[in-house]
RNA sequence: GUCCGGAUGGUGUAGUGGCCCAUCAUGAAAGCCUGUCGAGCUUUCGACCCGGGUUCGAAUCCCGGUCCGGGCGCCA
């Protein structure tokens, strides 16, 4: 059984007359003495009880007007027309319920009208989620995951999970998180990538996963997190142009998607909600370095990784998404093909926000031999990879695909300032609880 | 990790040595009020991160610590 007929946003003044039941949090009361109204809020809105001390009777109506904030309140009533309600109807109730109630004082204030930083925020997360702007990112964010999911259906993806307990630091370089695993020890995966490439051997042709991957860097950043979501693709007969293509029209269409579908949600969060045009400018990694020359002060070498100071540049001269491509080959993983007649670059490529970089890929090494060959370049030990190199021996078609970043994503696309904010209960340097 | 800034009622804040048994808003408690919509009005409640020091006197200055924010670094 459930308790609530209607949402708070699905009633209107045409429903007049109509008995609804409402289940929700007391956001606030305003009692005047003979009239109080009582504001009920679900994930969908508000809604104005009206209560009347002449229609309750006096023990009724004292007690639906003391309920505390937040209390979790059931009402049974009928709808009324009234031009002098917000919205243009209000509630008339028969019954007022406190299913369970509140403890004062409140950890925050979940009407917004007092201001409340992050960290306050975050410890008190169940309560900052009930403020409707918080709560509208994370619809929002189902609604982005809806729409790239229906995306991959529509483009013959097979969704896949893959273990996120790896036996070793399967990529060198960065940190993972060490865990026990009976005698053994075992880590936490920083990333899909060599599970998805191993799927490509496989002769599953197009996979996708969305699943949380875990770092152990010590960033302490608005965009960086220790346990974040990953949106992964790789398909197989496919080269780095053709997976630039699949990604930009995936974030394109989650633009479009929530734009037409969280309506409610935009309007919330004060947000007119632009789709990016496609396509999406490529630039080269020379290019970029060229770019940022013209720029006083400018020191990057060909062969650095973009500075934060650079892509920052870059991104507000740029002013919407664009493709970095063609990176040197020196600083992009083992797994990214170099380009035949040039070697020094390679077949990577980022997307980029002007706020900062949402997804990295690449064409792949298909090939065995040239596959160990750039491990060992990047001074790894092709026998911790026999698990992945293997998958390369009884043919490999070549593949290409790339990893994007959920929070990311709707952390640009809302233009939220900091990343926490656009995931229920992060994870960063210090962060462990709730 | 590093540089800069910060920590005052439940929440957000004002307060640069005495004018502070600490400001304002929000909140909570009690009361008045029949059209509020950030309701209004009256009364009341509730705080200087921890430890040490300087000083006649410290929320305020100094030292150490803890925690938080921002920048950078790190980011296969």
């Amino acid at each position: 059984m459930i308790l609530r007929t209607h949402y708070s946003g699905d009633i209107n003044a045409e429903m007049d007359g109509k008995e609804v039941t409402l289940a929700g949090f007391a956001h606030e009361t305003r009692d005047l003495g003979g009239i109080a109204f009582l504001v009920l809020r679900d994930r969908k809105g508000l809604a104005q009880i009206t209560l009347v001390k002449k229609l309750l009777g006096k023990e009724a109506f004292k007690s639906a007007r003391s309920i505390s904030r937040e209390s979790v309140v059931l009402v049974k009533g009928t709808v009324k027309a009234e031009p002098k309600a917000p919205r243009g109807f209000e509630i008339l109730p028969g019954e007022v319920q406190v299913l369970n109630p509140a403890q004062v004082p409140l950890p925050l204030d979940p009407t917004e009208k007092v201001e409340c930083e992050l960290d306050t925020r975050l410890d008190a997360r169940f309560m900052d989620i009930r403020r409707p702007s918080v709560l509208a990112a994370f619809e929002i964010e189902s609604a982005v995951l809806e729409s790239l999911r229906g995306f991959f259906r529509e483009n013959a993806v097979t969704e896949v999970f893959t273990p996120k307990i790896v036996a070793a630091a399967t990529e060198g370089g960065t940190d993972l998180f060490p865990i026990s695993y009976f005698e053994k020890e075992a880590f936490l995966n920083q990333s899909p990538q060599l599970y998805k490439q191993m799927l490509m051997g496989a002769g599953m042709d197009r996979v996708f996963e969305i699943g949380p991957i875990f770092r152990a860097e010590e960033h302490d950043t608005r965009r960086h997190l220790n346990e974040a979501v990953s949106i992964d693709l790789e398909v197989s007969f496919a080269d780095d142009k053709a997976v630039m293509e699949i990604l930009e029209q995936a974030v394109a269409g989650a633009y479009r998607h929530v734009a037409e579908n969280c309506r409610y949600q935009l309007e919330v969060l004060g947000l007119d909600l632009k789709v990016p045009s496609l396509p999406f400018r490529r630039i080269t990694y020379s290019e970029a370095l060229g770019l940022a020359a013209d720029k006083a002060g400018a020191k990057m070498q060909w062969g650095d990784d973009l500075d934060t100071e650079t892509e920052r540049f870059l991104g507000q001269s740029i002013g919407e998404h664009y493709f970095l491509t063609d990176w040197p080959s020196s600083i992009k993983p083992y797994y990214t093909l170099p380009y035949e007649d040039h070697p020094e670059v390679c077949r990577g490529f980022d997307l980029m926000h002007p706020r900062m970089e949402l997804a990295s890929g690449a064409q792949r090494v298909h090939d065995y031999e040239q596959l160990v060959g750039r491990i060992k370049e990047k001074g790894l030990d092709p026998d911790g990879f026999e698990f992945y190199l293997k998958a390369f021996r009884y043919g490999m078609p070549p593949h290409a695909g790339w990893g994007l970043g959920l929070s990311r994503l709707v952390m640009t696309m809302l233009n939220l300032e900091n990343i926490r904010d656009a995931v229920i209960f992060p994870r960063d340097r210090k962060r462990l609880v709730p």
